[in-house]
DNA sequence: CGATAGATACATTTTATATGCATGTTATAA
DNA sequence: TTATAACATGCATATAAAATGTATCTATCG
C-alpha cells in the first residue's frame, strides 16, 4: 500500500508551479534539476498532467508549462487518480482466485480505497501551498 | 496504491480457517493445494500469523494451524497493517526531498491512509464468512 | 533556418514482490 | 524410541513493476 513516486514527484511539480508568478513557465529541465528527479520522468508526468489539463504545455522556444487552472480548483483526489494507474487495490479477477464468488473482501477494500481518495478529494492544490508560501520561497530561494 | 497479493493470500487462508469445523487443523499443504499458492508463499504468511497470535500453529506429526480467536475478533484493519510491510503510504525520509519541511503533502497522505485503514477496522473475518459460509462451503466441496 | 522545448518510443537499470530450494526443529504416532 | 509429519528459518532465484536512460521527432519562436 504505497503511492508511487511518479505520483509523488507530480504534486511536487504542481506545487512548484503553483508558486511560479503569473505568467512564469516551468521547464522539464528546470524541474528536474530542482528536485533532482530524472528528466525523463519529469518528461512523462508533464506531458501526463498536460493531456489531463491540469497543467498547460507550449512546445519551442520559449515555450515550458504553467497551471491550467487556479491551484483551489485543482483536486489532490482527482490528481492522485489520475497519476496513480493502478486504481484498484486488488486486481481478482487476474489471478482466478478460487472464492471470489463467495468473497466479500473486495467490497470491503472498494470501500477502504474509496474512503483513501475522499480524504484527498477534500483538498486542492491551494491547501498544499497556503499556509507555507514563505518556508517554499526559501527553499527555492525565489524572490517573489 | 495497491495491496500486495501476500496480504490478499492471508485473507484467504484465515477465511479458509474461519469456515473449518472446531478442532479441525489445516497444513500448509492443503493451503498450498487448495488456493494454488506456492507453498513457500503459505509457509511465511502462516508463520507470520503465528507469531502475531492470529493463528496457532502446531508442529509435528498431526500439526498444523487454527484460528487462535473466534471470526468476530480478528479485525481485518490489524491483519492488513500486519501482512502489509509498508504501512507509510509514502516515504519522504528515505528521498531526501527537498520540500520536506514545507510539505503538507504527507500529512494528508497520513489522513488518507488511516482513513482506509479505519474502514477495515469496522470488520472483522467474521463479516467476511456469515453472509456466505454456503457459498463457501460448495467451492471448497467441504460437508459440515 | 537554427535553437529550444515538449512528445514519443523503446531500452535498460533498479527495486519490490513472489517463488524456489535446502535444511533445521519439534511433536507425535506407531 | 524412532520414523515421520509438519512448521521454522535462511538464503537464492525468478518475475514483475517502477524508475531512469537514450534517441529521435515535432512544434514554435526569433
Ligand atoms: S480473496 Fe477476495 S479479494 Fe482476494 S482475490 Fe479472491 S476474491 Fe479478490
Ligand atoms: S513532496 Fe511532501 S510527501 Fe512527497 S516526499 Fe516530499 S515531503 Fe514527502
Amino acid at each position: 500500500m504505497q503511492l508511487t513516486r511518479h505520483t509523488d514527484y507530480g504534486i511536487r511539480i504542481l506545487i512548484y508551479l503553483a508558486l511560479l508568478p503569473k505568467e512564469d513557465k516551468a521547464s522539464i529541465d528546470t524541474i528536474s534539476a530542482l528536485y533532482d528527479i530524472s528528466r525523463n520522468n519529469v518528461n512523462k508526468i508533464v506531458h501526463q498532467l498536460g493531456k489531463a489539463k491540469v497543467i498547460e504545455t507550449r512546445r519551442g522556444k520559449g515555450g515550458g508549462f504553467f497551471l491550467d487552472q487556479h491551484p483551489e480548483n485543482i483536486n489532490l483526489g482527482d490528481v492522485v487518480m489520475l497519476l496513480e494507474n493502478t486504481l484498484e487495490v486488488i486486481d481478482c479477477e487476474n489471478q482466478k482466485c478460487r472464492i471470489l464468488p463467495a468473497c466479500s473482501f473486495k467490497g470491503i477494500i472498494n470501500e477502504a480505497s474509496t474512503a483513501f481518495i475522499d480524504v484527498l478529494r477534500k483538498y486542492t492544490l491551494d491547501d498544499l501551498i497556503k499556509s507555507s508560501k514563505q518556508d517554499f520561497t526559501t527553499i527555492f530561494n525565489l524572490s517573489f
